[in-house]
DNA sequence: CGGAAACTTGATAAGGCTCAATGAGTGTGG
DNA sequence: CCACACTCATTGAGCCTTATCAAGTTTCCG
């Protein structure tokens, strides 16, 4: 399944080290970690995990981008997470995966077999903390999405997955975009509409929609410029404030 | 806000007991429970929460209905989670509520201060246990309900929203249905259609035309005859499976 | 350069929304 | 006890947004 092995680097160097589930792990608790962790790669467009099938691996996203679906067997699908860096996959106590996880990016995983995970939890006072704090995270961004799917515009879809990507952008080293207000798209068309569910043509005519009217601008096919960001936000329906969290 | 404060029961006593946060503690981290909590009961339709405004308690459901809920200025609203018995409300480490909270029915919580909880919570690994695995089942649910709101049409939408209702009313004492596949509804269409992402005219309509298939009957506004599970079930959309789970 | 994948654009249709009127159930007060 | 008001629900007519179907176009890449 994964293309490779890659070599194990210290805990110390790891990308993630102050976002994943280990984030407040003292140094024993990591050291307990290392000792069982492994790293996977897989290529972009790879499967992950199919629902209802086996998954005896519960892992941590180092590097890529990875999404979750749900379908219906008439191809209808839709994204229920986008898994970034530092995002966690599987659940402790599952033996069974609930949704399809595909990677989108080429992506590396810090995996854990779940039984040897499980029982070093029971120690880890600070994991299981930091678990239930990313769930409870993960929860607030699926009932915000809920209410994108549930009640927005196709528009105010489009504008809110931009704000978000643009949001996140900013994240990595807390600085700024590297051009001003240019953002680089991760996700093609089919997975943006996957996202928010619409079409592709949807999709489609609303960002040129939103060029014409001057809210963004496109160069090439992924990346866009934001020249204002607050008009962006006001296109997203929400009462702003969400602003900058974080 | 509370309209009264309820004599103090046993917890042994309590009909939540094996389902709440609390359904794994040992005799005495009961007894370290009991001793900070309270009890509180709300009106059908009163406010318990109200986005973005502090929010000191935590509580569990007791007995009774309410609803989470997400909504933009211009009266949009989206139903994020309905809250039955057991349900847990509030986040440890948050002081502002997330969401609107509303009671649908009477309804009876059993209280904790967040900061005495908190504290509690160092010292009750069962707690911590019970609240991640609850995190991540409502995660599942709203995941499963971004499908859903995303993807799935009126008739279907309809169809999964009674078959969830079916389920849940099976599930308290494990019995079946008071009656042959009678079903009552606990919420009004206005609550059903921000639940589902409609509006109450559509699903009206589609309570008609389910009727008319005989897919259900309808006896007065709020009872619900289903002479067949499994025809309703194949109106959901889903890849039937789903079946029981609980 | 050729071919495939990703994307855009257009024409048409349909599902669900909006607006509006009507009906059923419930509680209140004369 | 009936009339009235009020809430909740149903039904209809017309419209609008988004989906569907069908070409084209651009980009990527061997």
């Amino acid at each position: 399944m994964a293309i490779a092995s890659a070599a194990l680097p210290e805990c110390s160097d790891c990308p993630i080290r102050h976002r994943a589930v280990c984030a407040r792990c003292e140094p024993e608790e990591l050291d307990a970690l290392s000792r069982i962790k492994f790293y996977k790669t897989y290529a972009a467009g790879q499967t992950i995990a199919i629902r209802g099938e086996p998954l005896e691996t519960v892992a941590s996203i180092v590097k890529g981008t990875a999404t979750l679906t749900r379908s219906i067997e008439d191809g209808r699908t839709q994204l229920v997470g986008l898994l970034l860096p530092s995002d966690f996959i599987g659940r402790p106590g599952r033996s069974e995966a609930q949704y399809d996880v595909t990677a989108v990016t080429e992506l590396t995983l810090c995996c854990f077999h779940r039984r040897p995970f499980e029982e070093l939890l029971e120690d880890m006072p600070h994991v299981r903390e930091r678990l239930l704090e990313m769930a409870l995270d993960e929860l607030d961004a699926a009932r915000d999405w809920m209410l994108l799917l549930g009640r927005k515009t196709a528009r105010e879809r489009i504008s809110s997955l931009l704000a978000l990507i643009v949001k996140r952008s900013i994240r990595p080293d807390g600085g700024i975009l590297g051009d001003k207000g240019r953002v680089e798209l991760p996700i093609t068309r089919e997975t943006m509409a996957n996202y928010l569910g619409l079409t592709i043509e949807t999709v489609s005519r609303q960002l040129t929609k939103l060029r014409k009217d001057g809210i963004i601008q496109l160069e090439g096919k992924r990346t866009i410029l934001i020249p204002d960001f607050g008009a962006l936000l006001a296109e997203t329906g929400d009462d702003d404030d969400g602003g900058m969290i974080f």
